[in-house]
DNA sequence: ACCAGTAAATGAACGGTGTTTACAGAACGG
DNA sequence: CCGTTCTGTAAACACCGTTCATTTACTGGT
């Protein structure tokens, strides 16, 4: 009964093809790029055939949406296993801000298109890649806050959000706006020193 | 001969028309659901009228980012009164979220769309609302500096790009991605609280 | 070997889109 | 009054996402 196993096989691989190629047409000419009928023609088979594999052209960018998030969650992956929880922070946001310039047209598929595309990324419990990436964050400030090193009062949830704000400010203001001056590396390092240190030598008003 | 004055007072007018009617296309159903033809059709003239007016779909929202782009200046100004600059910090960057929040299509518009919409809003000396509004918040660094409070050696500049990037990264992430838990305004307490005075009760690791 | 039934694939259509162009009409200056 | 200039448009072009009736291919059962 090997044969509708077969089938089945075939069918994932043309879903695959599709996914593929539709990848492609997203990172070399964005999401607006990515037409149904020149999809079809591209995998060889007629506009109607990809609507027997994805609901609709919607459905596609949600899957490449869910795959470049895991992408994203790859690369931020190395920079977690730093011991030293604020060298931890600098190398994750280095990280992040790296993968955002190096896939613009996946970034921007995931945090700067349409909200529905991204919803499904981030609920369910904490399972799921957005609330895994988002712990990974999170938990510089929980080991802070552990380890006493910043006030018990800290909100570790809160602060990591507001990295996470600042990090996806620096890349999708690069991204849009090519008006901002200084590279988006010395912005992560300046938000970060800043974040952490305050203004360097601050003093209050007398 | 005030006859082609009329003309020309005539022809600004339904300029000016479609451009309205345009911007509420826009403020209602996102700038997708700016279509040329629903918009001929609601200013009672045939689509290829437009373009008497205007050279394609994207110079009308060429326009309506540098509008929106004024709008947001409008919003800023009375923040950048505030003589204390840290005060002045916090107002303006509570504004700035307040209008990005408030007006979600213009603001995508401006920051989130297609790049060549916002290319000419940031270049151009000092002059042209882009760089006048950047000036506002550069000249907080500027007066903490001058004033002796913040180290010689900070660079205004800088820093400005830095909270300009949380404060967009607050905005956009709020506006795409509805899995933030913490409110905007919070956040963006939390960014300049933070970027200020660095992680509260922060000690160096032992 | 044939037949019924199922799954895969498609051609053609529907209703949209932005944009161009050849043409009509009105209004004006001389 | 005539010729030019400006305003406006209908019609077409080349696309788009999506649906549906129909055909094709194949498989399990007789």
């Amino acid at each position: 009964m090997g044969i509708s196993e077969r089938k089945e096989r075939q069918r994932a691989e043309l879903r695959e093809q599709i996914l593929r190629v539709a990848r492609d047409m997203v990172v070399k000419e964005g999401f607006s790029a990515l037409s149904m009928r020149k999809l079809a023609e591209a995998v060889e088979y007629a506009p109607a055939t990809l609507y027997l594999h994805f609901e609709n052209r919607e459905a596609i960018a949600r899957e490449l949406c869910v795959r470049g998030f895991g992408e994203l969650l790859a690369a931020l992956e190395p920079g977690a296993k730093v011991t030293e929880p604020l060298e931890r922070l600098s190398v994750m946001g280095a990280a992040y801000v790296k993968f955002g310039l190096e896939h613009p047209e996946t970034y921007r598929l995931i945090f700067m298109e349409d909200p529905r595309l991204s919803t499904e990324l981030f609920q369910g419990g904490s399972d799921g890649a957005g609330p895994r990436s988002f712990g990974l964050l999170a938990r510089v400030f929980e080991d802070l806050r552990s380890a006493g090193r910043i006030a018990d009062t800290a909100d570790p949830g809160r602060l990591a959000e507001t990295v996470w704000a600042g990090l996806h400010g620096i890349v999708s203001l690069k991204l849009t706006c090519a008006a901002f001056q200084t590279s988006a590396e010395k912005l992560r390092e300046t938000l970060t020193e800043t974040l952490v240190h305050g203004l360097p030598g601050l003093k209050p008003a007398r």
